[in-house]
DNA sequence: TCAAAAGTGTTATCCTTACACCCATGT
DNA sequence: ACATGGGTGTAAGGATAACACTTTTGA
C-alpha cells in the first residue's frame, strides 16, 4: 500500500485598519457552480514545492494574485496538522491527500488599493463577540457564554476553572491574549459551530448547513479558519507589548490618538490616554513633524512619525497598555 | 511532468538539565557503514499521515523511540521549508523529495534515564560559544567574532549597524533572546561552517568535510539542526519571563539556589540574588516545604515547590531577570 | 575557627496608576 | 460660547536595582 500524498497549504491572516478598525481579509469562495457557498475563510493557497523557493514567498505571491494587494509586514504563525479537522482543498488533485497548512500573520497599511470581488474586510468582532472590550464588558459573555459554558461544565472542577479564568468570570481578570484558548473552549465544549460540523463529517455525515445559530458564539468559518485566526489575533495582541508592530498597521504619519485608537482596536481594550501618551514617549519610538492634522472637530492634532532606526536598536520594545477601567 | 513529493519531518529540540547545566539531546548519526558521520544533529524523524493523528503525538513517539524517555512539555517552534538548505532524509524513499521541516521545542526534567548509544546530552555551549555571559563577556566575541563581523561588514552601515546590536558591540547591551538572529547574522556573514556546506552543496560540488574550524563560531550541524537549535534557545529564554517554564525542567523540590541556576544557565546571564529572590516571592508561584536540602558544603537550604494551581490561574507569568552586572 | 553557601535589611530611583485640569479649534 | 477632542501636572504606590550585612552548617 502507498502512503497517501501530503499537501502544504498556507493560510494568510491580514490584518489592517480600516475606518479605524482592525479588520482581517477574508475570501468568500465560490462553489463551482458559480453560486457564493455560506461559509468565509481565509486566503488560502497550495505551496508548490517546485515553484517556490521558501513558504513566504509562496505566501506573498498567492495573497497578491487573491486580494491584488502586496503584503508589508509577515511572519509565520504555527502549522496544523490534526487530523480531524476540516481540510478545504484535500481532493483538489483527485486522491484523498492529508493537508497540513502553515499559517501566517500578515499585516497591511491602512490605506489599500481595492479589493477583488468575493475578497472583503471582515469586522473580527463578527467571529469572536466576546474580545470587544474596549466599550466595557460585552453584554454576550453574561448573557450567553457563561450560562452555556456553566452547563457544558457540570461539576468538573476543571473545565468551570478554565472557563472562569478565560472568560473572566466571577471577578475573574481579563487577558485579551488569549484569543486562542478562549476559541478553543468553545470547541471543545461544543458551542463553536465549527465542533458540530467537524463531529458531523467525522461520522462520514453530510455536512450540516445553516442549523440554528447562536450569533453570540461567532460566525463559523470553513476548515480551521477560525483557529488560525483566533492563533494570529493572540499573537498579534502579545506582540503588540514587545515589538514596535502597532507601526505596521498605521500610516507614515498619525496622530497619537490615532495610535491609541489602533491599539484599542487591536488588543480589544480601551486605554488611558494620559498615561498611554506618556509612556509612548518614554520609548522614545515616535516623534513630531511640527505638523497637524487635516481638520477634525476639536483642537487639531500634532503629527508623528515612527522612528524607524530607534526600533532597530531596540526590536524588542513595544508599547505599554495602560487600562482604563479595572 | 508531476510534482515532487513532500516530506515532512519532526525535529525535536529536547532541554534538560544536568549537573546543573542546561544541555540539549543530539544525535551522532551513523553512516550505512556503521562508521559515525563527523556532525551531531538533532532528533529527527519522518511524519506518516497514515500513523499518526498528530504532530505532536508523532514527536513523542518518534523521540521516545530514538531517546527511550518521554518527553514533559512539547511546543512547536517553525515550520522550515526554505529550499537551498540542505535536507538530511531527502533521498530516503529513492525520489528526490522536499523536506519540510517542522521543529518542536520540548523540556525533560533533570532526572532522566539512561541514553541509547549515539544520543547524549550537548552543552549548548559547543554551538553557540558566545551565548554564555554567566562568567561575564565571553571572550570570543571580541577575539574573533568582532573582529571577523567588522571584515564582512566593510563600510556597509547596515550590516556593521546589525552586528554590534546583536552582539553588544561599542557598549550596545546584551539582549540573551536573540538567539536566532545572531545565528542568522553569522550564516549569512559565512562564517557558520553551515554557509560553506551549503554554498557547495547547491554549487553540485561534493560535500566538504572539515575544513580547518575556528570553534570560536561553534560547532555546526547537520542539516539547519543549528538554526532549529537557535530557535529553540531563543524562544524558551523569551518564555522564562512570561510563562512559568522553568519549572518544567526542575525536579518536584528545589532550592532557591538551583531554581537561580537554572534560569541563568537557560538565559545565559548571571543573576542578583537577593533581587531575585524576592522576585520569586512576590510572584507567589513557589511555596517553601519546611524541609532542607540534603547535605552540601556550607548552610543547609530549604526547600521549595511549584505551586502548579497557583501557576493555572496566571498562566502569563514568569520569572523576572534581574541581572547582576551590566 | 573558617570557608561556603543561605538568607535578610535598607535605600534611591524609576515606572505605573490615578487623579483633575487647561488649551486650541470649528460651529 | 460651547462642544469636541488635544494635551499637561502632580502625587501615591509599587517594582527594580544597588548597596552591605547576618546566619547556619560541614570540615
Amino acid at each position: 500500500m502507498t502512503s497517501p500524498a501530503i499537501m502544504i497549504g498556507l493560510s494568510a491572516v491580514v490584518f489592517a485598519l480600516r475606518e479605524g478598525e482592525a479588520r482581517v481579509l477574508t475570501v468568500r469562495p465560490r462553489a463551482s457552480s458559480g453560486a457564493p457557498v455560506a461559509l468565509e475563510g481565509l486566503p488560502f493557497g497550495p505551496f508548490d514545492p517546485e515553484g517556490h523557493r521558501t513558504f513566504e514567498l509562496a505566501l506573498r505571491e498567492f495573497v497578491a494574485r487573491q486580494t491584488r494587494f502586496q503584503l508589508g509586514y509577515v511572519e509565520q504563525l504555527y502549522t496544523f496538522g490534526d487530523k480531524g479537522r476540516d481540510a478545504p482543498l484535500a481532493d483538489l488533485g483527485g486522491g484523498a491527500a492529508r493537508v497540513i497548512s502553515v499559517g501566517y500573520l500578515g499585516l497591511a497599511p491602512a490605506a489599500e488599493a481595492a479589493q477583488e470581488r468575493d475578497v472583503v474586510w471582515s469586522d473580527f468582532g463578527r467571529f469572536f463577540p466576546w474580545e470587544d472590550w474596549r466599550a466595557g464588558r460585552p453584554g454576550v459573555i453574561d448573557t450567553v457564554l457563561a450560562p452555556a459554558l456553566e452547563a457544558w461544565a457540570g461539576r468538573s472542577r476543571g473545565r468551570g476553572a478554565r472557563a472562569r479564568a478565560l472568560f473572566a468570570l466571577d471577578g475573574a481578570l481579563w487577558n485579551e491574549e488569549r484569543v486562542l484558548e478562549r476559541f478553543e473552549l468553545l470547541y471543545e465544549a461544543g458551542l463553536a459551530p465549527e465542533a458540530a460540523r467537524d463531529r458531523a463529517r467525522a461520522a462520514g455525515a453530510a455536512p450540516v448547513e445553516a442549523t440554528l445559530r447562536e450569533p453570540a458564539f461567532g460566525e463559523p468559518m470553513v476548515s480551521d479558519h477560525r483557529r488560525i485566526l483566533a492563533t494570529a489575533l493572540g499573537r498579534l495582541r502579545g506582540k503588540l507589548r514587545y515589538r514596535p508592530i502597532i507601526f505596521e498597521l498605521l500610516d507614515e504619519t498619525f496622530t497619537l490618538s490615532a495610535l491609541q485608537r489602533a491599539m484599542e482596536a487591536v488588543s480589544g481594550i480601551a486605554l488611558h490616554k494620559q498615561n498611554f501618551r506618556r509612556a509612548v514617549e518614554r520609548t522614545g519610538l515616535v516623534e513630531g513633524i511640527g505638523r497637524t492634522a487635516p481638520s477634525a472637530p476639536g483642537r487639531p492634532a500634532e503629527l508623528f512619525r515612527f522612528r524607524r532606526h530607534a526600533a532597530a536598536a531596540r526590536p524588542s520594545l513595544g508599547l505599554s497598555l495602560p487600562r482604563l477601567r479595572d
